[in-house]
DNA sequence: CATGAATGAGCATTCATTCAT
DNA sequence: CATGAATGAATGCTCATTCAT
């Protein structure tokens, strides 16, 4: 009775990508409670009912969505898992920069990917979360690997400073606007940023670098 | 037309109040579209209908709540802005350090205030988002200062790492939960992260601990 | 229980006066189900809760308004009735003039009375229209009277111009606006439009009157 | 936006006019505000979710109720004016029946014209205020013509008379209860007791029938 | 595949009315 | 008399989903 959506091989699923893909940008733009499924067929210029060739449900066309974005994580960080011979800050800084160009090749599928996940079923829901428990995993462990071998400040909390790497590469994603050129630049900054924010020796207040004009 | 909410002073308007906190809570739990109103009466033990002796409407609910964000937002920058005898980075360790207390006493209503902003009428919405440009501009010349005076990185954006600083602590409210006592610790955590991630001589990929001149 | 309205004479009702003035001037405005009690206490100066100090019900309310009419309106009725010597025009005359004036003197309570009778109660709706049809059988009756004296054409139905005389009638309520000067004026103007129109020897398309100019 | 009501011409709206057939007929039985989308739907036997269909919105649906009769009654005012070698007052005769025929041949529609009108939106509703004057002008003009070539009373204003003819066209619609073959007969009771209601020589209190010219 | 009428549950909002203070 | 918080039923409207054609 329910729709499948395997498509074997010689059709093109063009228009099955097409939906994917306009989903993607309304629900990023209006969110997914406010997108409506005639926003998504107007949009693709069929009919409300149309769509359900498509897909099954609202529900399950976020789910796709949110499944390929996951998939992709993963395997960025499969990738700077099994880089060889680098220093943990090192690789770091390469999760970072791979994160942040996937994010801003793709904004509107990693924005609906932090923004909506909670409006899945349960079950969807509690799977993603522990998945992305393990990717936070992954990255304070990095963390601190390198407060031990002294390349990070061992002074701040690991996990708090995940948080912070964490907030630096999503919220790209909000704020960049399709400037294609630019996403290598933008992934530096970041990268730097995030690197230089995890090092040792934190800086208080007043605590100025001895190379400004302080007295 | 609307409810006259001016109390003359002795009579706390407690329920009022009431209202807004129980209003921020959900709609940072469960999004402002997928918040009804029954869900709130629900909380405030009354019916639906009753509501709508304490609002006029669910939408200028949502813009009071915005509003205190907004004014208090305000307050930090103000106070930043004027505190006496401050280098420009030192200036941004303690706004980000103000902004992350702010963000993790009420971190609902930030959440609120960052999410559901573009829920609102369009007047009001162009109206916030021309402050925020203001805020950002504020952040941004800081930083452009603390470039020039050699404190800041010259060889990164000011803008993008403006972005960062903001995602650094807009990220806060999103993962803190309600650990009062820690407040002041991630506060600190946050500030010095940004500081350092400022700072000048970005580390790139491969360029280790020693080089820095941390001793 | 109910709230009574009986006044013993000491106390003057002032304000239940107003009440039923203003109740009158915005049925007439946006008819009975466009005005909100809140609409009525607003233009008091009262709370809403206050107003059922004054009224039992809106539709009581509304009821005490067209009750007061209908007096009226059985008023005049009984002294056109009881005019001496006249003969059934000349009476007819009578009567529409003093219909008229009382129209313009208060043409909300008129307005009323015409367009949110069927809003009352079952009961009290069927005792209202069972006095109209009196009122309309009197109407036809002087008509039927002058049609035997040769004073009313024959040739039209008694039933079909009693209507014709009580739109004539009615609708002055609807266009006049309170030019109290001119409330005679329009009077004698419906009176002898009427009149004539009821008169003898009806104009039948091509029949030109012997005075005009036509070949 | 908005529901595609563009027909291609073969396949015949037949719901879209029941509901609005449904609607004129409720709306002229119980008023615009005592009708419910619940009741129109009832009435079609289909839910008050599918009625949306068909009309946007239920102001809308009147709108467009409104506008067909405005329609209509524009086209009597062009075939009247347009009819060639009348004489003012029988082109007012002519008015008058094509008119009460109108009103007879669907009186739900007309009184929903006359009673509803204020229930539209500001500017359609200024929009078809501004055509009823154009109306109201029309026949001002004609009165005025017959006055000056004699057939008409000149003691009496054309204004308030014009009123007294609308009064009696309009009202047809607010008794006549549907009895088909009775619509000419009343059509032309109407238009020779307007034609004789206009005409020269108004009679007074006490102006017996023998001072008339009839024989 | 595509259509579009229909469903049915749900939502924000209104409003006459009550009642403890 | 007056207040104003509360009620509870109803209203116009939305929307994901179904299904016969």
């Amino acid at each position: 009775m329910g729709i499948r959506r395997a498509r074997n091989g010689n059709t093109p699923p063009r228009r099955d990508a097409e939906v994917l893909a306009v989903a993607a940008r309304l629900f990023a733009e209006r969110g997914y409670l406010g997108t409506t499924m005639q926003d998504i067929a107007d949009e693709l210029g069929i009919l409300k009912g149309s769509l359900y060739h498509y897909i099954s449900t609202k529900e399950h066309l976020l789910f796709r969505l949110i499944e390929g974005v996951h998939h992709d994580v993963g395997q960025v960080l499969a990738d700077v898992a099994s880089a060889p011979g680098l220093l943990p800050l090192d690789r770091l800084a390469l999760y970072v920069e791979r994160q942040v160009q996937q994010n801003l090749s793709a904004p509107q599928r990693i924005a609906v990917y932090y923004d909506e996940m909670d409006k899945l079923q349960a079950e969807r829901h509690r799977f993603l979360l522990c998945e992305r428990r393990r990717h936070q995993a992954f990255v304070v462990d990095l963390i601190s690997a390198a407060q031990q071998d002294g390349a990070a400040s061992r002074e701040r909390s690991a996990r708090v400073m995940a948080h912070c790497v964490f907030a630096t590469i999503i919220w790209t994603a909000r704020w960049h606007r399709s400037d294609a050129t630019a996403r290598d630049r933008i992934a530096k900054v970041c990268s730097a940023y995030v690197i230089a924010g995890l090092s040792a020796r934190p800086r208080s207040l007043g605590d100025t670098d001895e190379a400004s004009p302080a007295g």
